[in-house]
DNA sequence: CCTTGTGTTCTCCG
DNA sequence: CCGGAGAACACAAG
C-alpha cells in the first residue's frame, strides 16, 4: 500500500477498463492506499480520491505480489476460491493479464488462467452504484435474522439460487450455498417461499459460521495455491457435500448426489435434506 | 461435453 | 404496455 505505481502493463486488453489506453493513464502515477471489499469484490482506494480500481477474481483469477520477481505473496483468502494456484516460476506467465510495477521494483501481477475476472477503475458515482447493487453480506452487522427473513420473503425461485443471488445475500459461491444448504438439512431445489421458519432460521444460524471456518482454514483450494504466508487453503478437506458425488453423507452414511439446480453442479444428501 | 460468477437478454405474469 | 421476477444464455479455456 502506498507505494508509487511506475509502470502498468496491460497483456490482455478484454482484462481492463477503460480501455488499456486510460486504463493505464489513470493509474500509472499514483499508488493504492486502502483495500475494501464487498461481497466478491476487490476494491482499492487510489491516491486521487476520486477513483477506484476494482479486482473482481471470478474463478481463477488472483493477485501475486512479488519482489525482484521472487514470489512472496499470492492468491487471496476471501470467499471466493481459486481453481488453480500459483506455484512458482516466472512471472509474468502465460496466465498473467495486467501488472503493475512500483517505484521500489516490486510487482503486483494479475493472472487470470480463464480471464472471467477483470481490473476496472470507476469513480466514486459509479462505486455507489455498484456497492448499491449487493444485498446483505454473512459477519457484517446488516446480516441481522429480520434481514435474512426479508430478503427471502415472497421469492418463488429455489433456495439455492437464492443463496448465490448476489443482489439479496452477497458472498456466497456455489460451494457454500451447497454446504450451507446441507448443515441446515434443506434441499436446494426447494422453492425460498415453501422453507418453514425453523428451516429458514437453521440457514440463518449456519451461515456465519460457515464463512468463518472458511476464512480461518484459508479458504477453498482443489490445487497448489499458496496463500500470502505460502501456506494451502485447507477448507476443501472439510467439505461435507461439494465435491463429494457418490460418496458417503458425513451424517448418515447414504450417497451424495450431485444434480443441476440454477444451472449449477449442486451436490446435496437426498436423506438428510429435506 | 463439463466447470464458475455475473452481466445481459429473454420470457412470463399481473 | 410496463415492471418485476426469474430463467436462460453468454462469456473463456482447460
Amino acid at each position: 500500500m502506498g507505494k508509487n505505481i511506475k509502470q502498468v502493463e496491460v497483456l490482455a486488453a478484454k482484462s481492463v477498463w477503460p480501455i488499456p489506453k486510460k486504463f493505464v493513464n489513470l493509474l500509472t502515477g499514483q499508488s493504492l492506499v486502502a483495500i475494501d471489499r464487498i461481497g466478491k469484490l476487490l476494491i482499492f482506494s487510489l491516491s486521487d480520491k476520486k477513483n477506484y480500481l476494482l479486482v473482481h477474481l471470478k474463478m481463477t483469477g488472483q493477485l501475486i505480489y512479488a519482489i525482484n520477481h521472487k514470489l512472496v505473496a499470492g492468491g487471496h483468502s476471501l470467499s471466493a476460491q481459486s481453481l488453480i494456484g500459483y506455484v512458482g516460476g516466472e512471472l509474468p506467465n502465460r496466465s498473467t493479464r495486467v501488472y503493475l510495477i512500483f517505484s521500489d521494483k516490486s510487482h503486483l501481477f494479475f493472472n487470470d488462467q480463464r480471464r472471467f475476472g477483470y481490473l476496472k477503475i470507476v469513480d466514486q458515482a459509479s462505486l455507489a452504484v455498484i456497492k448499491a447493487k449487493y444485498g446483505i453480506e454473512p459477519l457484517t452487522p446488516n446480516f441481522t435474522k429480520s434481514n435474512f427473513f426479508l430478503a427471502i420473503k415472497g421469492r418463488t425461485k429455489n433456495i439455492k439460487a437464492l443463496l448465490l443471488d448476489q443482489s439479496l445475500i452477497s458472498g456466497l459461491g456455489n460451494i457454500y450455498a451447497d454446504e450451507a444448504l446441507f448443515a441446515a438439512g434443506i434441499r436446494p431445489a426447494r422453492r425460498a417461499s415453501s422453507l418453514s421458519k425453523a428451516e429458514i432460521e437453521r440457514l440463518y444460524g449456519v451461515i456465519e459460521g460457515l464463512i468463518r471456518r472458511a476464512i480461518k482454514a484459508r479458504g477453498t483450494t482443489f490445487n497448489n495455491y499458496l496463500d500470502a504466508q505460502g501456506n494451502k487453503g485447507g477448507f476443501v478437506v472439510k467439505l461435507a457435500v461439494y465435491g463429494r458425488s457418490k460418496e458417503l453423507c458425513l451424517k448418515c452414511q447414504g450417497p451424495i448426489k450431485k444434480i443441476k439446480v440454477a444451472g449449477r453442479g449442486t451436490h446435496f444428501c437426498p436423506n438428510c435434506q429435506k
